[in-house]
RNA sequence: GCGGGCAUAGCUCAGCUGGUUAGAGCACUAGCCUUACAAGCUAGGGGUCCUAAGUUCGAAUCUUAGUGCCCGCACCA
């Protein structure tokens, strides 16, 4: 390796990687009947994101998924795309408009349409290389969009799919209006926000009744303007009297009816309410159960209408009710204020309270579409990970309201209706109609609306395949294999998607659905713009590299739930590629360039080298079973542990003597069984860390019991490499790694210093003996043993520390180096730790109860463990004995 | 209000269907610049597994209640 710097330096290597793997078209699929697809398809950001640590934790964990698969020699498909998003579009356009001094009304619908592709076709392409920068292997060459001429397709033709099967209608209904983007917007985008807030008293007087009142309570006494009654509850007693009388409307000077409902709660406020059913979901509801009118007061600015009075007419809603509380004050309706803490519902993206309102949408009836997605999960045809939100998926589609799919914006997919000015019917189709498809009536025009983004977005599995034709692509790729996606679109994506996918294909859209949890800073608080709490991807990827953001967001991520991160905890992953880096820079410096690797068979391999193999293979097959439930960080972790732990601490050391030693033969073994070994951990870590992984791997010589393929994205997993296992062999080696732990200890505990050898005798069996004979000159080397004596019948020397494993007691003269005194309080408090066990596994041995119901199994290992410790308690008051 | 989740070392998290002395990384302590790596090596300290009761031979794990956080959904004008 030309490389001879310490520190692996990210910036040499990761785009030339990229462009080698884009170049070999290895993230590329297509259709091919021998070969089992993988599919996933991506959570489409939307063309004006910018990506955020949430991009690089969800994409990292399709990526790990997705090079998994495919090094298992799946035909992997991870279909890349953007979302034009309809709302967040439109709002940049608008204001880069407005610093040109003009406005989407000035430039006209078709230019205003015309500047947002531009926008795109400019911006668009920004998150999509973001990606590619954390190493997504998307199938690039599928990029998809959800305006593209394809895709736009699918969306017309599912509407009239939708409208021909009477799933989507037309209606006048309270929306939820959005007065700063001046359009509808869909229950799901709304959020709630506890705000402080007043509850205003008032009155108004009764017609004939002079004198009297009806006292009400409101938090927005500005729709007072459009109250059409008062309602009380029916048995309530205190307003019996006022039933059936009429109020009347201060300033609108409007003669309403006092009703009785069964939805007014007598105990709320003064038991009175105002009734405005065009602008409370709730009045909407009784205004239709008792036939009241229905005016709208408002504008789309959420200003005012000429339904209204002066001075009020034209003003905003928010200053209109500070304006009539004044006025109420005048009149000497004013009852009093209290202040109150309640939910507003605001707009997510337009960030103001939304304004209920009535107007002419389109909808989807859902209920229909939600039966098959519930037996989808109910039948387990669908499995969420984690769980749990199962539950919250049933919840919703249980409950499901009618989707509200238009959006009174430019940018978007056109409602493919016409409006027949002569008969007042609707026309649709797959093309654009000429006439009216009811009277022949050339005099129609286009619905003014564009649909909701997530109408494009639904389609997500099945357009970019080709739907609605029934192409090679999407027989093969559908259903994709598992959706990776954050739980806070689980109704306006996931379960949508479900539906449609249903509704279409028969054919559930994915089998799994992975939640990836939410990443916070430190004080478990989400990221957010304002905040400014937010860690940049891209500046973790420039300081440290790709390979160390992944590897830190998939080791800290749990699934699902939350999980608090600081720029600082990357510094892991920087930790972790670099002492990979500093393994491979060791073992090829061994590598004899012009003999290369030498095939080894299992009579050449020492114990240390069978136990390594062992934990190879042992590791691979638990990172599969692991990456099959989507336990990712467990599979990280076991890749950490192989790799550093068992690979570098252990591997690397016991090999050095060999790699350095005088037998050529067994140097080249050693060497050759390291590279095996070495590659097999690469291959493990590819899938997370791809670049210095992929670095490494090809500054390899080809293995000779290897295949080595162009690229280590296309390489075996090495679970498909039948490594060689010597469970046997391995458990003895660990027994030794115990034993020489054992001896570090006690070294370490008497202070002797490093360079100083020390004697070690040790009382044990034929068994143990000879396995120390095997492992001589590795514990010697590792532990800094002068002389190994082992044996039943070894001297048992003076002034030592002792200590005991299986089948084992090993005494250590550390005479000169010991403080006394100090060992002794050691000793006493082990004494009195390993009594407890001691004591508690002897109650648990004698309780007939545990004898008799306890499985054998179990109490076979109580009892082994009980000798055990017995051993051990006895030898550690021998030692105290010895200390003199 | 309804539903769901979480509570384990100073911090971030593991601990699968109950079963050796509860783990990892970071942080901390001590000793080491041992020729791959000081972004390192070796050893070590640190836990009432939120509280209480229960089931069980046995509970971090199961049940119930309480406490504290978090997340959905619905909301009272």
């Amino acid at each position: 390796m030309p490389e001879i710097n310490a520190v692996y330096d990210h910036k040499k290597y990761e785009q030339k990687w990229w462009d080698f793997w884009e170049k070999g078209g290895w993230f590329h699929a297509e259709p091919d009947s021998n070969k089992k697809p993988y599919t996933i398809i991506i959570p489409p950001p939307n063309v004006t994101d910018r990506l955020h640590m949430g991009h690089g934790l969800n994409n990292t964990i399709q990526d790990i998924l997705i090079r998994w698969k495919r090094m298992h020699g799946y035909n992997c498909c991870w279909l890349p795309g953007t979302d034009h998003a309809g709302i967040a579009t439109q709002m940049m356009v608008e204001k880069s408009l407005e610093k040109q001094g003009t406005s989407r009304k000035q430039v006209g619908r078709e230019n205003f349409f015309q500047k947002c592709v531009e926008w795109r076709n400019e911006n668009g392409g920004i998150i999509v290389e973001q990606l590619k920068r954390i190493g997504a292997s998307c199938d690039w060459s599928r990029e998809a969009y959800t305006m593209s001429d394809s895709l736009s397709r699918a969306v017309r033709k599912i509407f009239v799919d939708l409208y021909d099967a009477g799933l989507i209608y037309r209606g006048e209904r309270l929306v939820n209006w959005c007065p700063a983007l001046k359009t509808a917007i869909s229950d799901d985008e709304l959020e709630s926000k506890e705000v402080d807030g007043s509850l205003w008293y008032y009155r108004y007087p009764i017609k004939g009744m002079e004198g009297q009142y009806v006292q009400i309570a409101t938090t927005r006494p500005e729709t007072m303007l459009g109250d059409t009654a008062v309602a009380v509850n029916p048995n309530d007693d205190r307003y019996q009297h006022l039933i059936g009388q009429t109020a009347i409307v201060p300033f609108a000077n409007r003669e309403i009816p006092i009703i009785a409902d069964e939805y007014v709660k007598s105990e709320y406020g003064t038991g009175c309410v105002k009734i405005t059913p065009a602008h409370d979901p709730n009045d909407f509801e009784i205004g239709k159960r008792h036939a009241l009118p229905f005016i709208n007061i408002m504008n789309v600015d959420a200003t005012l209408n000429e339904n209204t009075p002066a001075p009020f007419c034209g003003m905003d809603r928010f200053e209109a009710r500070k304006a009539i509380i004044r006025a109420l004050k005048d009149m000497d309706l004013f009852e009093k204020q209290e202040s109150t803490r309640h939910a507003v519902p605001y707009s997510e993206r337009g960030k103001v309270p939304i304004e209920p309102m009535l107007s002419k949408q389109w909808f989807v009836n859902m209920k229909a579409l939600a039966k098959p997605a519930i037996d989808a999960a109910k039948d387990e045809k669908l499995c969420f990970y984690p769980d749990s939100y199962k539950k919250v998926y049933f919840h919703w589609l249980e409950n499901i309201q009618d989707w509200c799919i238009s959006r009174q914006l430019w940018w978007g997919h056109r409602i493919p209706i016409w409006h027949c000015s002569e008969c007042s019917e609707t026309s649709t189709g797959l093309e654009d109609p000429e006439a009216c498809q009811h009277c022949g009536s050339v005099k129609i025009s286009q619905d003014e609306d564009v649909l909701d983004t997530w109408f494009s977005s639904w389609l997500w599995p099945l357009s970019p395949f080709g739907w609605p034709d029934e192409t090679e692509d999407l027989k093969y790729f559908y259903p994709s294999n598992v959706l990776v996606t954050g739980a806070d679109i689980i109704f306006l994506w996931v379960a949508r998607m479900v539906m449609v996918g249903l509704w279409t294909k028969k054919e559930i859209p994915f089998k799994d659905v992975y939640f990836n949890s939410i990443i916070c800073d430190k004080d478990g608080r989400k990221f957010s713009k304002t905040l400014g709490n937010g860690i940049d991807p891209l500046k973790i990827i420039d300081q440290r590299g790709a390979d160390a953001m992944r590897y830190t967001c998939v080791n800290q991520a749990p699934i699902g739930g939350r999980v608090k991160m600081s720029e600082t905890d990357f510094e892991n992953g920087s930790r972790f590629v670099n002492k990979l880096w500093n393994a491979g820079r060791f073992l090829y410096s061994k590598i004899d360039a012009k003999k290369g690797l030498l095939a080894f068979t299992a009579s050449d391999l020492n114990l240390t080298q069978k136990w390594l193999l062992t934990e190879l293979e042992e590791c691979a097959v638990e990172v599969d079973t692991l990456l099959e439930r989507y336990a990712i960080n467990e599979a990280v972790e076991v890749v950490f542990q192989l790799a550093w732990r068992h690979f570098c601490d252990w591997g690397l050391e016991c090999s050095k003597d060999a790699i350095d030693g005088d037998d050529e033969h067994q140097r080249q073994i050693a060497v050759s069984v390291l590279c095996y070994v070495f590659d097999g951990i690469l291959r493990l870590c590819a899938p997370i860390m791809p670049f210095v992984t992929e670095e490494l791997w090809q500054a390899m010589p080809k293995h000779p019991l290897l295949d080595k393929p162009e690229s280590l994205v296309i390489a075996k997993f090495p679970s498909l490499l039948q490594v060689p296992k010597f469970k046997q062999e391995a458990q003895e080696w660990r027994s030794v790694m115990e034993f020489i732990t054992g001896i570090r200890s006690v070294r370490n505990q008497a202070g002797v210093p490093l360079k100083d050898r020390v004697e070690v005798y040790v009382e044990c069996g034929d068994g143990f003996a000879s396995l120390l004979q095997t492992s001589d000159r590795w514990v010697k080397k590792l532990a800094g043993v002068s002389t190994l004596s082992a044996g039943s019948q070894v001297p048992r020397p003076q002034r030592c520390l002792v200590f005991v494993g299986k089948g084992y007691q090993a005494f250590v003269p550390v005479g000169q180096y010991l403080d006394f005194a100090k060992e002794r309080v050691r000793l006493e408090n082990e004494i009195k730790r390993v009594e407890k066990i001691v004591i508690g596994l002897t109650s648990k041995i004698s309780n007939k109860n545990f004898v008799e119901r306890a499985p054998t199994e179990v109490v076979k290992q109580t009892k082994e463990q009980l000798a055990n410790m017995q051993a051990q308690l006895e030898n550690l008051q021998r030692s105290l004995e010895a200390l003199g």
